[in-house]
DNA sequence: CTGATTTCTTATCATATGTAAAGTCGGGAC
DNA sequence: GTCCCGACTTTACATATGATAAGAAATCAG
């Protein structure tokens, strides 16, 4: 049995965990390795996997009118869910892709919520952890609804530094909502 | 006690309530009524109750230098939270304020947090909610970043076709994330 | 009803961002 | 090494939205 460890330590920063719970998470969970550039989930399929990143970057993306967007980024040591699949049922019409080669838990997403009868500590973990999510998301909404595509650049620079390095230029500036026209110019001042 | 019987029947479309879990939340929850343009909440309060909208309309907003913003609207049958002060204890930069006179269920948000052991049924039913919510926030943020101000106008339009009739459009704008000035300009094209 | 205040629209001008096209740079294939 | 291709930047022009101000319409108080 593969180790799990950063997954289940990552449980723990939203709630205690107990043995035989985390046994349980354990048989829901099987760790594998994905290639730099592969889909992890394509688009049209339905989101049924909850993946936990142990090394590199994953975005999540889609098309509007033949222009593809990124909708987020995940770094290491977090998840990445398609929530608008998840919780509906419905299929997805946005992709996950690596950006980087990477170690990355796959939860069977239904098996885990079938946990939540027997094991109480895995359903509040879960839920704080979406939880989470929903202010992450009410704050992004703030962030590109109300700042300019210049501030939230820098914002995006100072929460997370390594990304410029890390990922293209131009899935940040679709990330951002600009054209990488933009934000070459945004670079280019100063 | 008064019949609280639409947030009951609101929560049921979540899941089924026992009628133990019922009574539970039927003692954290009180009826009271608000007058048009009453902050129901004022900026700066941390926000400790969870709103449900038997009647009238709600939004949220708060100030962006110096400039009022609208972060959304609730309508009748619907709740009003701040999720990133509720889920964080933090305070609140943002206000709830009414729209029109309305009658209001203000649930204890602590005391119902406190019924999640005991009652199953409560903690599955909002953990639905909050997943919903989450889904929503999802899909706001494909709307706001990646349509036109237009698009977003008609969008609105079609899934509130009273909104127009029932809130100033200069709150409208705002949510849309548009000037008032704009707004009109969109609506004076056809 | 009347006057006062707020909301909404219209017009003008400024600016940020988009689109298109061309040029530069750098890494990978062979 | 050389070539090629994709990523990034730069430039020029077009367009949508913002800011400001003024006028029209609606709402409210007395």
């Amino acid at each position: 049995m593969s180790s799990m460890t950063p997954l289940l330590n990552y449980l723990r920063n939203f709630g205690p965990l107990s043995k035989a719970a985390e046994d349980a998470v354990r048989l829901v969970a099987r760790r594998i390795e994905v290639k730099r550039n592969v889909d992890l989930q394509p688009i049209g399929h339905t989101c049924k996997t909850i993946y936990f990143l142990e090394s590199g970057i994953a975005r999540i993306y889609y098309y509007k009118a033949d222009v593809e967007v990124t909708e987020s980024f995940s770094f290491e040591n977090s998840l990445v869910v398609r929530y608008e699949s998840l919780f509906t049922g419905r299929p997805s019409r946005k992709a996950i892709q690596m950006l980087e080669d990477a170690e990355v838990i796959a939860i069977d997403a239904n098996a885990l919520f079938r946990l939540y009868d027997q094991h109480h500590d895995v359903e509040r973990i879960f839920r704080h952890i979406f939880e989470a999510a929903l202010v992450d998301q009410v704050n992004r909404i703030e962030s590109i609804q109300f700042h300019t595509a210049e501030e939230r650049y820098h914002a995006f620079m100072k929460e997370r530094p390594d990304a410029i390095l890390r990922v293209p230029l131009k899935y940040i500036a679709s990330y951002l909502g600009i054209t990488p026209v933009s934000l070459s110019r945004i670079r280019a001042q100063r």
